[in-house]
DNA sequence: TAATGTTGTGGGGAGATGTGGGTAATTTCC
DNA sequence: GGAAATTACCCACATCTCCCCACAACATTA
């Protein structure tokens, strides 16, 4: 099985205290060099998006190489890294979400878990049917060209 | 864990004697060879800038190569260097602000301390929101070609 | 069917953390 | 040199966080 790769979708409780499982599978997967830590931010839709700290450590390097100088730069450094947050896994396999994040995704009690290739999304039920169903889908011609450039 | 990299935001309150506490989980990464030591200077954002000392030598160095010939690398030098200072952590973990960058960051009671990788900066909630707001973000092109080169 | 392990969820308690204040040492100014 | 002000270091304590244990539901195997 590929290492640090994630598919498929699960339904998980947020509890009292802001803590969702890892689903068992994606467990499985997760490479024994992240340490059970991966790091949580803020989505580019309304989610949680969660790296394993290894994928997570790619894109601090990169923000690294980003001089300071240019304000546009320090912004961007500023907005990518101000959500993220590392977090180790518990004794049960579950991690600590922050309020800021709770918020951001609208989590309610029910939440999916949804695995996408290199992280996971944390997602509210409904505003994942909601975000699906606003963007284009398979009967789109893009979806289409996305999809013959990729399936063999 | 990536020693000495710093992520997250973190809020605190500035007391009396002008002294902020550092967030633990910036504490936890702050490499021993510091001896618990930051170089707090202004940020080019009205914001204080917080290096751990090691990260401050080489920003030093890299400011000994400038020649001192041209008067505008003088005046970059001497604004990097006249308002940096170097604090040690007490024991509970906090710094103490001077009043000049307290002043210079506009900071009253509520601060928020914010991770950027290879240093910290401590702002005003206020002024934060401000220039982020201000900043071109998602709408602007360049800012979107900066996400799709570092966002995996 | 019984025994055993895995998984998801809840809660309690020890230790860490954030914040205020006090006292002694040091500096500053006349 | 001495008084006043500032700084540095230490202690106190309420709150919160993290780590551990418990247990029910389900799956697996003997």
């Amino acid at each position: 099985m590929n290492k640090d790769t994630f598919t498929g979708e699960y339904r998980y409780a947020l509890d009292a205290k802001g803590r969702v499982n890892i689903p068992a599978p994606f467990r499985k997967v997760l490479s024994p060099e992240n340490e059970n830590t991966v790091v949580i931010t803020r989505g580019q839709d309304p989610t949680i998006w969660v790296y394993p700290a290894l994928e997570w450590q790619v894109i601090e390097n990169r923000l690294r190489e980003l001089s300071a100088l240019s304000p546009l730069n320090r912004s961007f450094i500023r907005t990518m890294t101000r959500w993220a947050t590392p977090v180790t896994l518990d004794k049960q396999g579950r991690i600590q979400l922050t309020s800021d994040l709770i918020q951001y995704a609208n989590l309610e009690k029910d939440v999916v878990i949804v695995g996408v290739i290199n992280k996971m999304e944390i997602w509210n039920p409904a505003r994942l049917e909601q975000v699906s169903a606003e963007i284009p889908q398979s009967d789109s011609e893009e979806f289409n060209n996305l999809a013959q450039s990729i399936i063999i």
